[in-house]
DNA sequence: CTGAAAGCGCTAACAA
DNA sequence: TTGTTAGCGCTTTCAG
């Protein structure tokens, strides 16, 4: 009657007359066993339903597992800085499991560096990674090694389907561009002008992640009852007088009224620009809540953000390794972060919430 | 040098020079230690840092938690399903840490059914409960037992401050309000008219929560440069044909241009009515991904929802009650969600999503 | 009040 | 090839 008892290793020993030893070796396929009591154990196994104690599991094989972190130096990016705000709390979290994070970080305008890291973190032979691939060629030569020496890992924040890692965590990019269109379509409704796609070049890394969102960009605009025209702006310039002398040529000359600015730093630089010029009627939408980008949208020069949440693909990326390793629980192969549309009127609802959610 | 290794109790029974059992004691503030020992302990205590090991914890004593939850009967609300759609995942979820989930559902439009519920719940006796209590004499009432019998608790969807839960999880309402404003205003821009909050009674349970949604949407109206009309529509009708009727006089009457609707089922009806009328210049906003929102949101008969995510809500309810009985770790007092924007343009990464992060 | 010791269910080393 | 046993770190008796 009182079948709700756990079944324990010992329990099926004792059902199939041999030990506990035997009956580990069999269940995790270790040492040798002979047919016979292969046989006595398996066919306990088929009649019960078995599933170890995962907690007696990690305590007796006192075993730490090792998640290795590449990812760009916090110090250089706001950007990076905020995805990586969540990692010592991660930590915190993750350490009752024996589960150790390491992090390794690259420069971020330093594809050797990348490189240089991603041996390093190899020499520490990790149970499983979380990356940032963010340099292609580099990143598959590091996803091969990987694969090779049987270490599962996972990306983050950019999308290489070549390197066919244990799972994709980020957004829909090309999604991500039609949202911000329609959100600038509704701010800058019915004036004329074009809405412009502003690129600011710091290094090329970053291209493919930019073009998917402009893609979805234009192809929202064009396939509007009324097309809306739009535009693409690419400045290099080192100071920001070079970059406001541009800016402020292109935007002439497109007659821009709204700008879409995939980069999250790119936002900063701008609202400078359109302030200085008293030329409040042209809108923003940028990326992600870097602490530049809360004042600005609080202050009106932004007017909507579409929040990339990089501090908790970090998270979710390590939630998924840790069961992996724990559990064997597979991650879903990807997995698409809501699109996120921040307001004035609802950003306190985000930074408070951010702490709390660690 | 290797001060990295872990610090057991056994460790801390070394250097204090007692034993484990009286480091226990005083850890966790059973049984009887003298002042000294106490001291002692509670000095090398403060000099080490200390995390004790969840899964020997757990599984050294050998119980299992008993977490219940009272919540409405899912199959009678569409918004109570999807809060519920969770459950089974997070008590998957906890299964391993010895942690059960209890669900204890009652009637949603019956609060004496509500009251039986947690009678039942109660005999139980249970380690924590998690509550939407939307009932507020008999909420009040089963607080107060839960706090007698010293059961930590945690109340989800509605803010009852008098209960004074472990935590509340739940949305800034008034701020929600204003978030719908601004969407509102945002896509009924310059037309004349008015926008209006509608009420489609169906039981009284809910009435302050809807007061608060309704108070920042005005609040928001008023102050803006230049202020919006604003009105409230209440109909209580039993019938679609009289609540069309009752609809189309107060859209007439007050030159409706936007809707307001803070129930989740509400903008279904009200959506048929503006469908059979021919009236879709009159924009919606209304709440949370239940399917038929989702799908008027596709249409395009809702410009906006605004998502509460309730089944998130639940989860993070699980995880801060599991949190506290297995490591004493108190949760916020309140932990407020974002308030989410969905539009045609998001709403996929939203419906994807929440398959994946259960 | 305190210490010693026997578990919890599983792993891994060691004999046999 | 097998069975036995000593841990893993913590809880919980049970004597003293």
């Amino acid at each position: 009657m009182d079948k709700n008892k756990i079944i324990r290793i010992k329990d099926i020993a004792k059902l199939s007359g041999v030990s506990v030893g035997t009956v580990d070796r069999v269940i995790h396929e270790r040492g040798k066993v002979s047919e016979v009591s292969k046989a006595k154990v398996e066919k306990v196994l088929k009649e019960i339903n078995y599933t170890p104690n995962l907690l007696a599991k990690t305590l007796g094989s006192n075993k730490v597992f090792k998640i290795a972190l590449l990812a760009p130096h916090l110090d250089e990016d706001p950007y990076w800085n905020l995805a990586l705000s969540a990692l010592g709390s991660t930590q915190k979290e993750w350490q009752p499991y024996h589960i150790e994070i390491l992090p390794f970080y690259f420069e971020l305008h330093n594809a050797d560096s990348y490189h240089k890291e991603s041996e390093r973190l190899l020499a520490c032979n990790p149970d499983a990674v979380i990356s940032a691939p963010i340099y292609l060629p580099e990143a598959l030569t590091f996803s091969k090694k990987l694969k090779v020496m049987n270490i599962p890992f996972i990306h983050f924040n950019t999308l290489i389907t070549e390197a066919d890692p244990l799972a994709f965590i980020g957004q829909d990019l090309y999604q991500s561009g039609r949202l911000a269109a329609s959100l600038l379509n509704l701010v800058c409704h019915d004036q004329k002008g074009s809405l412009a796609t502003l690129h600011i070049v710091q290094s090329i890394q970053h291209s493919i992640h930019f073009q998917d969102k402009e893609n979805g960009f234009n192809d929202y605009c064009k396939a509007l009852a009324s097309p809306q025209k739009t535009t693409s702006i690419l400045i290099n310039a080192h100071t920001q007088e070079l970059f406001e002398a541009s800016l402020l040529k292109a935007i002439n000359e497109f007659e821009v009224k709204g700008l879409f600015i995939p980069t999250s730093s790119g936002a900063k630089k701008t609202a400078e620009v359109l302030r200085n010029n008293h030329l409040k009627d042209i809108k923003i939408v940028g990326y992600d809540l870097i602490q530049d980008n809360i004042d600005l949208l609080r202050s009106g020069e932004i007017e909507f953000l579409i929040n990339q949440s990089p501090n908790k693909q970090l998270y979710r990326g390590v939630y998924h390794l840790a069961h992996h390793l724990l559990f064997k629980n597979p991650p879903p192969k990807k997995e698409l972060f809501p699109l996120e549309i921040i307001t004035r009127e609802n950003i306190d609802s985000y930074t408070c919430a951010q702490i709390l959610n660690q």
